[in-house]
DNA sequence: AATTTGCATTTTGCATGCAAAACGGTATTT
DNA sequence: AAATACCGTTTTGCATGCAAAATGCAAATT
């Protein structure tokens, strides 16, 4: 039974299928999607009161990128990632961190340098505080700044598709109190190597860094799984 | 008018939405579907003889892919890398390699050795031969291989999708024979690399090859344009 | 003559329909 | 009773239809 507020028609505006593909990631990073579970098209269709067509066409992209799995006949499921899925993952991201920051302190200017200070320094407020979530977004926000910096759009691109994909186990993943203050310290670092313009250290520090955020992850994650 | 051959029913073998992926994969690297040009979907479905809806589920993930563009009620347009782009691109198939040539080092086994030596002879015979697209081949499956004993998956799926976006510039890209020379003698370290397992001078090696690679196809690339 | 307007044609975005494949549960067989 | 065969239901894969958006080109306006 079709909606009453639905036709048969295209309609100019709300929900296309690019509005789909990030409403569907929303509910993946959220959890309202369980890893694992397999998704019926009819479900989501329903949720985003789209018919099948676009849907699908979203899923083919959602499948991808690699957040979920395609199995034919049988339909999406969420994929959950291993520990070990997880381990790739960071090693591939510490490489292109690594890149990123030593492209990054090569052409940094005192205005992207004030930028950073202003994001670190708010950051490092919310650590004092213990606002977890409020860490998390400016954490983010900071490495995605060094990225930009780096002028490199392919390696944006890259790394914005690996870090989607590990997006809910960062958010879910509970960091303790003592590794917390270690990352801020980390962080320290990076924006003096910044500001030192040191390309080559600052690579092997973000390498580092990633490379606890890794075990941080991991081991937060794997024992509770929620 | 639909084929006689064709009816409106689903046909359980023959062109599935997959091989229409990896069909317009394969004009666009044999250039039949030129750089830059527009793509109507109508032409598509004929060449490969399904309708618009698996069409246009391929066409998604080739953006997503980044192989064409998307543009909104305006179809599809085959990517055209520019010099920065192509640049871009190397650099961090730069990054990736030598993450790749480092654990790969720490991992291989005189079995994955056995195979890379038979491989990079079978290279430098075509080499000497001057047969070039044999050898373009051979290259491509060196670097595959050392990828895969990488072991980390993840590496291998970003590295496929970087170059599955370049492999059609480096594809038109004619190496000059001093060059070509050159890039064989580079294969040879790579290999002694591997022999004495040192991975920190894989990993040089390896992004020293690509960014000579770059040039060479930056440059043998924009002059002519085919 | 150059630019703009109007309209027929083409192309895109989406909903729907239909058949094949998978699923679930009961009945049948061993 | 366990395993298997059977059959209705659900879900998937694809073709098609229709309306909105874009496109192309001739006629009208300045």
């Amino acid at each position: 039974m079709p909606d009453a507020d639905r036709d048969n028609t295209h309609r100019p505006e709300r929900p296309r299928y690019g509005d789909v593909v990030s409403g569907i990631r929303d509910l993946i990073i959220e959890g309202e999607l369980a890893p694992g579970s397999r998704v019926p098209e009819r479900v989501l269709c329903e949720k985003f009161g789209v018919s099948r067509t676009p849907l699908r066409e979203a899923l083919k992209v959602l499948a991808s990128e690699g957040l979920i799995d395609l199995l034919p006949n049988r339909g999406a499921r969420i994929v959950d990632l291993t520990e070990d899925d997880i381990e790739e993952m960071f090693q591939v991201m510490g490489a292109l961190e690594s890149l990123a920051g030593e492209l990054a302190a090569r052409k940094i200017t005192e205005e992207d340098l004030a930028e950073l200070r202003a994001l670190h320094y708010q950051m490092a407020l919310h650590f004092t505080r213990g606002e977890r979530m409020p860490y998390f977004r400016l954490n983010q926000q900071i490495h995605e700044k060094i990225f930009a910096t780096s002028g490199n759009a392919t390696l944006v691109k890259v790394y914005r598709g690996l870090s989607g994909r590990l997006r809910r186990a960062r958010y879910i993943a509970n960091i303790s109190r003592a590794r917390w203050a270690e990352a801020v310290e980390e962080h320290e670092r990076i924006l003096a190597a910044l500001e030192s313009r040191d390309g080559a250290m600052l690579g092997r520090i973000l390498k580092d860094h990633l490379r606890k955020t890794c075990e941080t992850v991991r081991h937060a994650l794997m024992p509770v799984e929620e």
